[in-house]
This record gives structure tokens, C-alpha cells and sequence, in this order.
DNA sequence: GGTAGCACCAAAAGC
DNA sequence: TGGTGCTACC
């Protein structure tokens, strides 16, 4: 068994890592720049706490924004500590909460086997309460009320909080929503993601037995990624910490990437304030990148004002200078880069260790296509989730009810899934009666005759109460992956699936039976199998783990790039209008947008690339941006600027040009150093080949560099 | 009650 | 340009 010791532990840190482990009581404030050794501090913080401090795993509870990074901190800890590690609460902030609310949720009055609505629930949810309070649509749009509630839960603003801050109209009628869409929810027996850390804030704060429980329980609290938090997550953090004060909040204000979605970086900014007596620690020795990278990152974020002064330096030497390269449009710009993607990997390069990174998900399209027809691998991150999909959303629906049958929102959503005559009009009428007697639209199946249906509409409905019926009887017998098998048979979901021979049907069915795949491997994974247990599981589970893409190459936005590290990055469309974007330009957000573009050149290791088209089609209109002012920040130092000659990119990566069999092949007579001469350029040598048959020579007449397409160039080697 | 076709709109995304 | 959500029609 692994145990670690002080002197081993201690000895791969340098002195601020190792300050940061060994300040464990009051608050500390670590601001861990970019490739610092971040996680390293975190896990051996741990470590050091249970090895030489003497705290027990479960009085730890260490934060973290997404189940990855739990995953990754808890396989660390493992590695150090052994199965000891099983006992601290490594959790998300939604995973962690959902455990306290879990246990306390009597006292708000929800039954602890609440199911959790995701963001398109929510959304649903929110359109079925504007249709029964009659707004029109069109004004009212259900995604920005939602968006609306949303904010208003993450502030910790409740339905009547909100209603007395009420400014305008609009305002008015949001308050009316949020108002029933608690209701609603709290009637279905269901909370929502932003709920989970409401409520857990308002058990904490109402309840003195509560709040005394869990400041109890957790002597040690530590938060990664604490630039991210927003309000409620930071009340909650106080609460806890309130009594024992042993808070160490871990993160990088320069990365605050998140405002939108509600983070306030003021709350990293204002740690000291919050927490008296806390200390700072800054860790600025970066491991990853060399100093070519890190000085174009610093002199970028250097331009914004809202920071902490911080400077990252390493030991790794200059490399290669970042490279700014201007293209024609966003086809050259793709062609460009699989070329030199196609250079790294004859340098030895592994797919894996490159990346493509965008500001925004359309710009993938024209990459794909490119690295597709020059037979570069590739993995796109994004997308649509698994646990998103139509499909696994039903099933899960159907498993939500079964477990939970007072929730209408699922109930709703597989009424009539696959089709089984029960339309809107069945359904309106069985809520409007379910409301007039109280009781839930699932005990309303019961008497479609009472809701005065049709006759065909009360077959239909009987049917689905029939359904349920059986399907609860199996779930008291079954373990959860034959429940789900039994889903599949008596609904029909597969048959409808198959009898559709789509190859989309059949995607469909593959999911459905990867869910089942799923169900197996939770139930091997945990000593007590339930139904609540797995669908708890998996509502807070999101596949952000694609990330195990062997040998291919990465392409994603910057926002899911944070975190990670790649030998060599691409930045695309680097320009005005797109990064910064149009919108954070009109709506003053172009410090956060700076941040966005230093976490992007913070993630590369030896190779940066920035990219920028001078035309480019949007949306179906072709802009000319001016380059990013972004670039306009990188200092002369080991920067190179470069601007492709239109013409020689005409062609290339085009279906004729494609070599499909030998994708790289050089051309057999040049060499790097070989003498040329040019039809109307003059003679030059040879300074670098590239595969894609392009070259760069220089020229004797002025000693410039230019980049040719040996295809077309007038070239001919001299002796 | 189901579906085809059209109009509309457009960032980023964790749980 | 491409995906989605609603209306009009079968």
C-alpha cells in the first residue's frame, strides 16, 4: 500500500508549493498561474493534512467544478495515499450539495429522493408555466425567463426577494414565472441545478442544528478553480468555513473565463476581505511552457486592468517563437494549419499532443473538413452530450417517474413517447384536472374518465397507467440495467427505433444500448444498486471525459481547453469581430475576452500558432476583419509574423490534390539547404520543407523569405 | 394527432 | 451557412 511521507512528498515541491501544503490552519488564498503545479498543491495538501496533520479523510471536503476534476484529484490521492483516499468528500460543488440537501431536505419539505432537472427540463418547465399563466411566447421568450430565474437562484434572490426588487415590466412577469416554477418544481418533488446550491444555502442559513452539522463536519475545506464561483457557491463556502476557518481557496483570476454563466471574480479578488488573516500565496514558476509562450502571455494579459500583478517565468528555455499568421480565408486558414499539423506529426509529434482551438463552435466545420480529406485523425470536443440526447433523456424520464412519480416534467415528456395517441389536448386536460383535485398529473392517469376524455384518449391513457403499473412492479424485482431492458420491451422505444431504418434510428438504438452499458457498470461499481442511486449518479454526471482520444488531434473551443496541455497549439480566427467577439466588444466585456485568449496561449508547451483570415464567411456573408488587437499585444520578442502568398494555397488540401494513399510524401529532389532558383524571383536556398509540398526559401537578391507551393512554384534546383 | 416545410436566428458551458 | 421550433395542412 502507498503511503506517503513528508519527506517524499515534500521534496518534488518548490518553496511556494510547499508553503501552500504546510500553511494548514485559517484561510490561504492561492493564486496558482497557469501550469503552476495547482493540482500538485491541492492533493498533497490533502495528503499532508490526513499523513502528518492527523485529520481524518471525512472531515475534508475538497471542491472542484467538474466530475473530470474530481475524478482526477481522487485517482491522485489514491495513487498517494491508497483507499484511505475513499473517505474524503471530493465532490463538485452540485455533488457536494447534493449530498447535504440530500440528507436535510425534509426541512424545506422535499422528500430526499428529489430528482434533479436539467437546464432543458428547466427550460420546459418554464414554457408550460407561461402557457398556463397565458403569456405570449414571443415576448416572453422561455429561455431568457429562464435564463432570468437562473441568474436570479445564483445570486441566492428567491421568488419573493425577487418580486420585491421588481423594476419593470418585463421584470413583473418573470417574478409571476418564478413564482409557479418553484411551485412546480417543488411539487414534482424535483429541484433544478441552480436549486441544488439555493437551497442548500437556505438549509445552512435557517437551520442552527444544520449549519452546525456540516461546519462540524468538514474541518478542512478546499475549492479549485475559485475564480469561477458565483455568489451562491461563495455564501455557501462561508457558511462553511464559518466556524473552523480553514479555507484554502485555489485559482487564477487571469482564467476567469466564466462571467456569463454567472461567476464573479471579484469574489477571488476580495478573498483577503472575506477571510481576515488569510494568507497569499502566488505560484508563478510554470512547468509547462517555454518563455517565448509565457512572455506573449504575459504581455497580453499585462493590457488588462481588473488583476492581480503576477508574472509567470520557467526554466524551460526560449523554443520556438510564436508564430502570427495572416491567410486569405477561413480555407487557407484550415489548409494552413493541417499542413503544419502534418509537419509536427513527421517531427514526431503525436496527434494527440496537438490542438486546434476556436472561439466558437461553427468554426470547426471548414478544420474538419480539411484535416478529413488529408487523413489527419482528429476528435472533436463539444457537441452534443450523451446524457443530452432525445433518446437517453426518455428513458431516463421514464426511470425518473418510476422512482419519482410526482414529477410531471418527465412525466410529461414521455406521455406520449413513442406515440401512443396521447396528444396536448389529453394531456392539458388531464393537468387542468390533476389541479382541480390536487393530486399529481401521474395519480390523474387514473381517471381519464373524470377528466372527460374521449373515449380513444381514455384506451390510450388506461394503456400508459397499465404501463407504469407493470414497469413499477418490475423495477421492485429487477436490478437497474433489466429495468431498463424491460423499459425498452414494454414501451416499444427500440421497435419504434427499428422501424424507422434510418441509419439515424440506428445511432438512436446504439445509445439506448450504451445506456444499458452504463446501468451495468454502475452496479458493478457500488455495493448497494438502486434505481434512486443511479439516476443521482448520472444527473450530475456530464460526458466532459471524451478526452481519451488516443492519437488524434484536438479541436475545441478555448473555454473547453481550459485545464489542459498540448505540445503544440493552433489558435484560429484570430480577429476583430470573432476573438475578441462582436458581442463582448459592444458590451464592454473585452477584459474577460483577453483572459480567454491568455488561457488559450497558456495551454501550449513548445509550439504556439496564431491564425488570422483577412476575408472570412460567416453565417452566410463574407467579412473582412482587421487582425485581433489581441495580436497587436504580443511583444517583438520571439514573435514571428508571417503572411501567406494567396496563390500558393489556392489548391491545396483540394479532392484533386489529395494524396490519398501517401498523404505526406516530400518532393524527392529538394532538401532543406539545397540551391534553387526562381522564374522570376532569382536564386535562393532552401530553408525549410514542409509536407504539403510547400517550401520556404530564401532569396539572395534581399535576403527575404518566402513560402512557395512546389507544385506551381517556378522552381528548379541548381548544383 | 402527426408531419412537412418554412421562417428565423446566430458565443462560450459546468452541474 | 445550418439547425431548430412553430404553423399550416393532411
Amino acid at each position: 500500500m502507498p503511503v506517503a511521507s513528508p519527506e517524499r512528498y515534500l521534496a518534488g515541491l518548490n518553496s511556494a508549493q510547499r508553503e501552500a501544503v504546510l500553511h494548514t490552519e485559517g484561510p490561504l488564498l492561492v493564486i496558482a498561474g497557469a501550469g503552476s503545479g495547482k493540482t500538485r498543491v491541492l492533493t498533497h495538501r490533502v495528503a499532508h493534512l490526513i499523513t502528518a496533520v492527523g485529520v481524518k479523510p471525512n472531515e475534508i471536503l475538497a471542491i472542484t467544478f467538474t466530475n473530470k476534476a474530481a475524478g482526477e484529484m481522487r485517482e491522485r490521492l489514491t495513487t498517494m495515499l491508497g483507499p484511505v483516499a475513499r473517505a474524503i468528500w471530493i465532490l463538485t460543488f452540485h455533488a457536494a450539495c447534493g449530498r447535504m440537501l440530500r440528507s436535510e431536505a425534509e426541512r424545506l419539505g422535499y422528500k430526499s429522493n428529489f430528482t434533479i432537472y436539467d437546464s432543458q427540463d428547466q427550460v420546459r418547465l418554464v414554457k408550460q408555466v407561461l402557457d398556463d399563466l397565458d403569456k405570449d411566447p414571443k415576448r416572453f421568450v422561455p429561455r431568457g425567463i429562464h435564463a432570468q430565474i437562473s441568474k436570479a437562484k445564483n445570486q441566492l434572490v428567491s421568488p419573493a426577494l425577487y418580486r420585491e426588487r421588481v423594476a419593470s415590466f418585463y421584470d413583473q412577469t418573470v417574478a409571476e414565472v418564478y413564482e409557479l416554477y418553484q411551485k412546480r418544481l417543488h411539487a414534482s418533488n424535483a429541484v433544478d441545478f441552480d436549486d441544488m446550491l439555493m437551497l442548500t444555502v437556505e438549509v445552512l442559513e435557517r437551520f442552527p442544528e444544520a449549519r452546525k452539522r456540516w461546519q462540524n463536519a468538514f474541518r478542512y475545506v478546499l475549492v479549485d478553480e475559485y475564480q469561477d464561483t458565483n455568489h451562491a457557491q461563495y455564501r455557501l463556502l462561508q457558511l462553511l468555513g464559518e466556524k473552523h476557518q480553514n479555507v484554502c481557496a485555489v485559482g487564477d483570476p487571469d482564467q476567469s473565463i466564466y462571467a456569463f454563466r454567472g461567476a464573479d471574480i471579484r469574489n477571488i479578488l476580495e478573498f483577503e476581505r472575506d477571510f481576515p488573516d488569510t494568507r497569499t500565496i502566488a505560484l508563478e514558476q510554470n512547468y509547462r511552457s517555454t518563455n517565448a509562450i509565457l512572455e506573449a502571455a504575459n504581455a497580453v494579459i499585462s493590457c488588462n486592468s481588473e488583476r492581480k500583478e503576477k508574472r509567470l517565468w520557467s526554466e524551460l528555455g526560449d523554443g520556438e517563437p510564436v508564430r502570427v499568421v495572416e491567410v486569405e480565408d477561413e480555407h487557407s486558414e484550415a489548409r494552413y494549419v493541417a499542413a503544419q499539423i502534418a509537419g509536427l506529426i513527421d517531427e514526431a509529434y503525436a496527434g494527440s499532443e496537438i490542438a486546434v482551438f476556436y472561439r466558437m463552435n461553427a468554426q470547426s466545420r471548414v478544420i474538419e473538413q480539411v484535416l478529413r480529406l488529408q487523413g489527419v485523425g482528429y476528435q472533436v470536443i463539444g457537441g452534443p452530450r450523451f446524457y443530452e440526447r432525445a433518446e437517453v433523456k426518455d428513458v431516463i424520464a421514464y426511470l425518473q417517474v418510476l422512482d419519482n412519480p410526482p414529477d410531471a416534467v418527465s412525466l410529461l415528456r414521455i406521455a406520449n413517447r413513442p406515440r401512443r395517441g396521447i396528444g396536448d389536448t389529453t394531456l392539458a386536460r388531464l393537468v387542468t384536472y390533476a389541479e382541480g383535485r390536487g393530486i399529481s398529473l401521474y395519480e390523474a392517469l387514473s381517471h381519464p374518465q373524470e377528466a372527460g376524455l374521449g373515449t380513444a384518449a381514455v384506451k390510450a391513457v388506461t394503456g400508459l397507467a397499465n404501463l407504469f403499473d407493470s414497469l413499477r412492479s418490475a423495477a421492485q424485482e429487477l436490478e437497474v440495467p433489466e429495468l431498463i431492458q424491460a423499459v425498452y420491451d414494454r414501451t416499444g422505444m427500440i421497435d419504434a427505433f427499428e422501424a424507422e431504418r434510418t441509419i439515424e434510428a440506428r445511432g438512436r438504438i446504439e445509445n439506448l444500448e450504451a445506456f444499458v452499458d452504463g446501468a451495468r457498470e454502475y452496479e458493478s461499481s457500488t455495493e448497494v444498486s438502486t434505481l434512486s442511486g443511479f439516476l443521482q449518479e448520472i444527473s450530475l454526471f456530464s460526458a466532459q471525459d471524451e478526452l481519451t482520444g488516443e492519437s488524434n488531434v484536438t479541436l475545441m473551443t478555448i473555454h473547453n481547453a481550459k485545464g489542459l496541455e498540448y505540445r503544440a497549439v493552433f489558435v484560429v480566427g484570430v480577429e476583430e469581430e470573432i476573438f475578441p467577439s462582436s458581442r463582448s466588444i459592444e458590451e464592454q466585456g473585452i477584459e474577460e475576452e483577453r483572459r480567454l485568449f491568455y488561457v488559450g496561449l497558456t495551454r501550449a508547451q513548445e509550439r504556439l500558432t496564431l491564425t488570422h483570415a483577412s476575408s472570412r464567411l460567416l453565417w452566410g456573408r463574407t467579412n473582412s476583419n482587421l487582425p485581433s488587437r489581441f495580436l497587436d499585444e504580443l511583444p517583438d520578442r520571439h514573435v514571428e509574423r508571417e503572411r501567406l502568398r494567396a496563390s500558393s494555397w489556392r489548391n491545396y488540401g483540394t479532392p484533386a490534390q489529395t494524396r490519398d494513399i501517401q498523404p505526406r510524401v516530400e518532393h524527392p529532389s529538394l532538401e532543406t539547404g539545397d540551391s534553387v532558383r526562381h522564374g522570376t524571383l532569382g536564386e535562393g536556398v532552401i530553408v525549410r520543407i514542409e509536407p504539403g509540398g510547400l517550401v520556404t526559401v530564401r532569396f539572395a537578391s534581399d535576403g527575404s523569405e518566402r513560402k512557395l507551393m512546389l507544385d506551381y512554384a517556378p522552381l528548379e534546383k541548381i548544383a
